[in-house]
This record gives structure tokens, C-alpha cells and sequence, in this order.
RNA sequence: GCCGAUGUAGCUCAGCUGGUAGAGCAAUGCUUUCGUAAAGCAUAGGUCGCGGGUUCGAGUCCCACCAUCGGCUCCA
């Protein structure tokens, strides 16, 4: 006798089990015919077709692409169509694994021979084939035993089986595309959508390699992406966002706008050009003032550090592989990868008192890793980088307040560049498997990282498993223009670098006696680097006017006007604002071309009229006329844009 | 590091089954001094990623390497 709950509160009973088709039917036929699945107690999605013998709630899921729970029903189904399609063309394919992921799904197999874009379209076409065909997904359950024997000859299916059976399951169910005995299965734990025919908007993505499991000693699988959407129109939105992406990729941007490029014989080094290095320096110089307004103290270590010390700090023992490494006069040095050694370094020197803390410490440190070739991308993942690194040394009592004080500021630091609130997600990693410290101390820190969180009016979710061997961490990730994540800011909690074992990093406590401190490991920005990728691919690089290489460019109309024009970009440079003058004997019309694909913010254009007005004809960069201003009050407004680190009005959002 | 793809002028790209390398933009020179997204003409520019091999002959075919891109892995 189920109870059915429905969203809107009202109860539905029933004498016996019914399947989800069946409720959505009861409450009406328009619904059970769009219906593709179920969600009950908002935990659990089902198959329409399964039944349903418990007392529950119900969300009958139609095909929408706003709607999560139908994009993995969606998705996954689809993953089983790629999966039958490509098993079609290669025969000798083996399956592995194929779960939906953001923005789609993927199927690991192993084929025959490598997959290639070229063989896309064959793949497709066999998908479409598959959907054109509107043939049920069928679920059988099997006994363990009888599960097990169905994937005897089957390396991957039947080492999901174990797992499956290891994790508490009874049963095993395989999933058919049709007729049970006749069709195309797969073992699988479901759901899925009533039939192939919801298909229609499946697309192949991109192949790439993975391995088994995630281990690199293991198989070597083919993956393929795709991705699915309930109707035409998501996926051409899809695509869409993804040329989007590719408009703004920060590597086209940066050769087009002349920021920086990288040298072939010298992969993941960054030679920032002059308008690179403008923002650069200017992003510097902002979080310079910020955390000096927020108490840190400003420090430079230095970039190779003898093998000694990273032998105390650890890193030679477990970092070693990502560590440039040289020599001199038989004694071995490492470039930096991490500040932190030479912080506590700094810290140790004299004798720090309970009154010294906490002590925050920054630095722009230059470090270098030696990043797998396979992982470098662009500036966004280099070798060679700057943080905006910190760390704050304090007493476990200062935690909570060290690490909500550093929310606030980093909340402050994310709205200047246009992430409020609502752009902003944090995770709370917590202790993994591995680990060092007791469950009480885990439970006291996780506990402090998480308050302190919420108190800086940020919601977090829990990474379970997540967190440095030595203690928990926050990572905040932004959520770009296009709806994209960036993790940049992390705070980790660290009492092994000061703890005896390590640094020692003691101060003399009220009692009297020495004490070790803990150590906050945090950043802001993270890499520079990355954070300046992050914001060209956010702003399309048509950054506000506070950071942008070329805040103004004067524009005059003929020669005559040439001293006049001269005479107010020195004004504007004066006032120090980046200025330049456009002397070339072009038409007008070819001037403001060039600006507005240059990205200059404002183009001042300065004829006869402007010359005898003492005035400028303004223009922006989105090409809207904002009249004649005089000279004065031109400069003023522009000094007053950068002051209030104005956004472009599309770039703002809530809170 | 692993899997797949790519690499031709400063940039974006064309170059068929092997036969002396091409366009547009940019650059340079001259002319034009122009009122809000491209003035005209001319000139110059390439060891086809690098190294081998096959061939009478290689941008094109083969092998190895390097870099980049999409992923995987890594991110004490």
C-alpha cells in the first residue's frame, strides 16, 4: 500500500506496488507521456518503469534541460547508445565504464585499434541509427552468482560486478537496449530513460586516453565524450557556449592583444609582454594594499634553497619529482616550489613571543614546478609562477578568527573583479585516509574551517577525503561569465611544517613556556599567472578600466590637431592613468577600428571643434558616444572609474 | 609521463594521388590629413616544428624527437 507524496503535498495510495509510469499516468496523461524517469525522497532516480513499493516521495522527471536530475538520465542513457554504437563498428570492442559527467558523459572502452575524430561521424550515425529505432531500455536483475557468470569473460564488467557485490549490493542488473536475449546490453545500475528514441540531441565530443581506475600502471582505455540534451535547442546552446569559450580562450587573447606568449624550447615559462606585465603589475599591487590592510607584513625569500632544508621541510622526500633541482660545489639546491619553508625560516629568527601573533606573512613568491609536459596549459598551468602566498602563524585558539578574517578579505578581494557571493562556492576539504593528528583534533579543526566559513557569509559543501595529510583546507572556487569554475583561493590548516619534526616554530607562551604554533597555508589568487588567464577569459579580455593595459588612446583627426592631442595625453598620464596617442595618418574612421579591436577602454577623438573647445569627443570601447567633455572633466572621470574600480555593467552581479 | 590530434610568412589559413611555396590581414616605402569599425599604390617577407630515411625529386610518404591542443594522471 504506498504512499505517494507528491511535490505539491497531496497523497497518492495505492493498493499495491506501482511503477512510476503508473503514478504519472494517475496524475495525468500529458505528464506520464513526457515522463523519462522518477526521483523519490529526492535522494534516489529510478526508471519509470521499475516499481515502487515504499511509502515516498515522488518528482516525476521530464526531459528539460534546466532540470539536473533529467540531464543524468539523459546522459547516461546516452552514454549506453555511444557505447552499442561504437561496439557496432569495432567489434572487439570491451567495455569499461561510462558515467554522465558536467556537460555530458564518457565511455572508457577498449577498442581495436585507436579511435579518431574521423571516425565521429560513423559513430554518430550508428547513435542515430540506435535512437531512430526507439527501442526500450530493458532492465534484468540477476543473482550475484548468475551476474557474475554473465561477465566470467568480461575484464571490466565483471571487476565492476565485484565492486558492486564488495559494496553491499545483492543483485547485479543488466540493462538491454531492446529485446532481452536479441539486443545490445550492458551491465549497469541504471536509470535510464524509457527508450532510445529520447536520444535525438546525443553529440560525440572528443576522444581522449584514460586509464583503468585512474591508474596510471593500469589498462590504457580510449574515452570518448559526448554529451546529451532533452531537445535540439540545449544542444545547440551547448555548442554554442563552447565557441563562446573558445572566442575567449586567454592563449588567442593573449597573442591577439600582445600580453605574452611562451617560447617553444622553454615550455610552461611565461614572457609577459608589456601590456601583460601592466596587468600583471597592477593585480600585484592591488593585493599588495589589500592584505596590507589586513595586517600582513611583506617579505622575499629566496628562489633556490639549499637540499637541507627541503630536507627538513619534506619536500625533498615527497615533492622531489616536482622539483627543479641544481648544483653547486657538490652540494645539491632545489629552485622553490612553495614559500613556506622560507616563511617559517623568516619566523625563527629571534625569539617570538605570544604578543608576535598571530604573525601573517606575504610574499609575490616566484616559484617553479616541474609540471608534467602533458599537464601544462597555456599560463593557466605553467611551471614557472608567482602566488600571492601567504602564511599566518598563530596559536590554535587563532585559527577560527585568522581563517574567517581571511574569508572576508578574499570575498572583498573576488566582488573588486566582478565574483560576488553568488559567483563564489567553497569546499571544505576534510581528512583523508592518510593521515597525521587525532579524530578529535580533526574534528575540532574541520569543525573551526567550516564555522569560520559561514561567518564570512559563504556556504560550503564537504569534500570528504579531501584534505593534506596534516589537516583540513578551504578551496574557493569562482564562477566565470560564461559559468565556468576557477579554484583559486585555498587556506589549509598546518601544524606539521612548525611542529618539532619540522621547523620547530615555537614562541614563548603567558606561562612562560616555549609552544609551537600552527601554520595557516593560504592565497587569494592562487598562480597570478592562472588568475590573469582566468580573468582575460572572463572579461574577454576587455578588462574594467582599473587594470586594463590601455586605459585611453587620443585619437586626432588630422595633424593639426597633433599638439593638442599630445597636450592631453600627457594630462592623462600626469594624472597616471595609461594613455596613448594614435598619430598615424589614417581616416578616422580606420583610428577608431584600431582602438576598439585593440580593446582600449575609451578613445578620446580630438578635431578642430575639440581644439578650439578645449574639449574631447569620448567614446568607448563597446563603441556607445558619450558627447563632448571637456578636458578637465574627462580626466576626472576617468581617475574617478579607476578609483571605484568600476566593472563593465554586464560583469556585475548580486551581492 | 600516458592516449588522440595538430605544427606552412608576424597573425589567420590554402597547398589534390610527391614535380621550383600561395592568399588575406599586419609590416615597410610613397601618396592621402581624413569627423567615429578598414584610403590608394608599391615593396619586402618562408630551412614548410627539428633530425633522419625512402625517392631522380619530399611541405606532401616512412621513422624518431620537440612543442601545442583535447583529455588522463599529478597538484606533499
Amino acid at each position: 500500500m504506498p504512499r505517494i507524496t507528491l511535490p505539491d503535498g497531496k497523497v497518492l495510495e495505492f493498493p499495491q506496488a506501482v511503477t512510476g509510469k503508473q503514478v504519472a499516468e494517475t496524475i495525468g496523461p500529458g505528464l506520464a507521456k513526457k515522463a523519462i524517469g522518477v526521483k523519490l525522497d529526492g535522494t534516489e532516480i529510478r526508471d519509470l518503469a521499475r516499481p515502487i513499493d515504499r511509502d515516498c516521495t515522488i518528482k516525476i522527471i521530464t526531459a528539460k534541460d534546466d532540470d539536473p536530475d533529467a540531464l543524468y538520465l539523459l546522459r547516461h542513457s546516452a552514454a549506453h547508445v555511444l557505447a552499442e554504437a561504437v561496439c557496432a563498428v569495432f567489434p572487439g570492442t570491451q567495455l569499461a565504464y561510462g558515467p554522465p559527467v558536467d556537460d555530458g558523459f564518457f565511455y572508457d572502452l577498449k577498442t581495436p585499434r585507436p579511435v579518431t575524430e574521423g571516425d565521429f561521424a560513423t559513430i554518430e550515425a550508428k547513435m542515430q541509427e540506435i535512437v531512430g529505432q526507439n527501442r526500450p531500455f530493458t532492465r534484468c536483475e540477476l543473482s550475484a552468482a548468475d551476474g557474475l557468470a554473465r561477465t566470467a569473460n568480461d575484464k571490466y564488467k565483471n571487476d565492476n560486478a565485484q565492486r558492486a557485490l564488495a559494496k553491499g549490493d545483492d543483485k547485479l542488473s543488466f540493462y538491454v537496449s531492446g529485446e532481452p536475449g536479441r539486443d545490445w546490453e550492458d551491465l549497469c545500475a541504471g536509470p535510464h530513460v524509457p527508450s532510445t528514441g529520447w536520444l535525438k540531441a546525443s553529440k560525440v565530443m572528443s576522444v581522449a586516453g584514460a586509464y583503468w581506475h585512474g591508474d596510471q600502471t593500469s589498462d590504457q582505455l580510449t574515452r570518448i565524450y559526448g554529451t546529451c540534451f532533452a531537445d535540439e535547442k540545449g544542444l545547440k546552446q551547448h555548442l554554442h557556449r563552447l565557441e563562446e569559450a573558445k572566442r575567449r580562450n586567454h592563449r588567442k587573447l593573449g597573442k591577439e592583444m600582445s600580453l605574452f606568449h611562451i617560447e617553444e624550447d622553454n615550455p610552461g615559462q611565461v614572457f609577459w609582454h608589456p601590456n601583460g606585465w601592466s596587468i600583471y603589475v597592477t593585480l600585484m599591487e592591488y593585493m599588495r594594499q589589500k592584505q596590507r590592510k589586513y595586517g600582513y607584513v611583506e617579505v622575499h625569500t629566496p628562489s633556490v634553497m639549499a637540499r637541507s632544508l627541503w630536507e627538513r621541510s619534506g619536500h625533498w622526500e615527497k615533492y622531489r619529482e616536482n622539483m627543479f633541482t641544481t648544483e653547486s660545489e657538490k652540494r645539491d639546491f632545489a629552485i622553490k616550489p612553495m614559500n613556506c619553508p622560507g616563511h617559517l625560516l623568516i619566523f625563527k629568527q629571534g625569539l617570538k613571543s605570544y604578543r608576535d601573533l598571530p604573525l601573517r606573512i606575504a610574499e609575490f613568491g616566484s616559484c617553479c614546478r616541474n609540471e608534467a609536459s602533458g599537464a601544462l596549459h597555456g599560463i593557466m598551468r605553467v611551471r614557472g609562477f608567482v602566488q600571492d602566498d601567504g602564511h599566518i602563524l598563530c596559536t590554535d585558539e587563532q585559527v577560527g578568527q585568522e581563517v574567517a578574517t581571511f574569508c572576508r578579505m578574499l570575498t572583498e578581494v573576488y566582488a573588486d573583479f566582478g565574483f560576488g557571493i553568488d559567483r563564489i562556492t567553497v569546499k571544505l576539504a576534510t581528512r583523508p585516509a592518510q593521515r597525521i593528528g587525532d579524530d578529535a583534533t580533526w574534528d575540532h579543526t574541520e569543525k573551526t574551517l567550516g564555522d569560520a566559513v559561514t561567518a564570512a557569509g559563504l556556504k560550503f559543501v564537504v569534500s570528504p577525503g579531501e584534505g593534506a595529510f596534516y589537516g583540513p583546507k578551504l578551496e574557493f572556487t569562482l564562477v566565470d561569465a560564461i559559468g565556468r569554475g576557477w579554484q583559486c583561493g585555498t587556506i589549509q590548516l598546518d601544524p606539521n611544517l612548525p611542529g618539532k619534526d619540522r621547523f620547530d616554530a615555537t614562541y614563548v607562551a603567558e606561562d612562560g613556556s616555549r609552544k609551537n604554533c600552527v601554520m595557516l597555508h593560504r592565497a587569494t589568487l592562487g598562480s597570478l599567472e592562472r588568475f590573469l588567464g582566468i580573468l582575460i577569459e572572463h572579461f574577454e579580455g576587455k578588462f574594467p578600466l582599473w587594470l586594463a593595459p590601455e586605459q585611453v588612446r587620443v585619437i586626432p583627426i588630422s595633424d593639426a590637431q597633433l599638439p593638442f592631442a599630445k597636450g592631453v595625453q600627457q594630462r592623462l598620464v600626469d594624472a597616471g592613468m595609461r594613455a596613448t596617442i594614435d598619430e598615424q595618418p589614417n581616416s578616422l574612421g580606420a583610428k577608431v577600428r584600431d582602438a576598439r579591436l585593440a580593446r582600449v577602454n575609451y578613445f578620446a577623438v580630438v578635431g578642430q571643434k575639440e581644439v578650439d573647445e578645449g574639449a574631447v569627443a569620448l567614446q568607448n570601447q563597446a563603441g556607445d558616444k558619450l558627447g563632448t567633455l571637456a578636458v578637465d572633466a574627462f580626466v576626472a572621470r576617468m581617475l574617478e572609474e579607476v578609483a571605484q574600480k568600476r566593472l563593465p555593467a554586464a560583469m556585475t552581479t548580486g551581492a
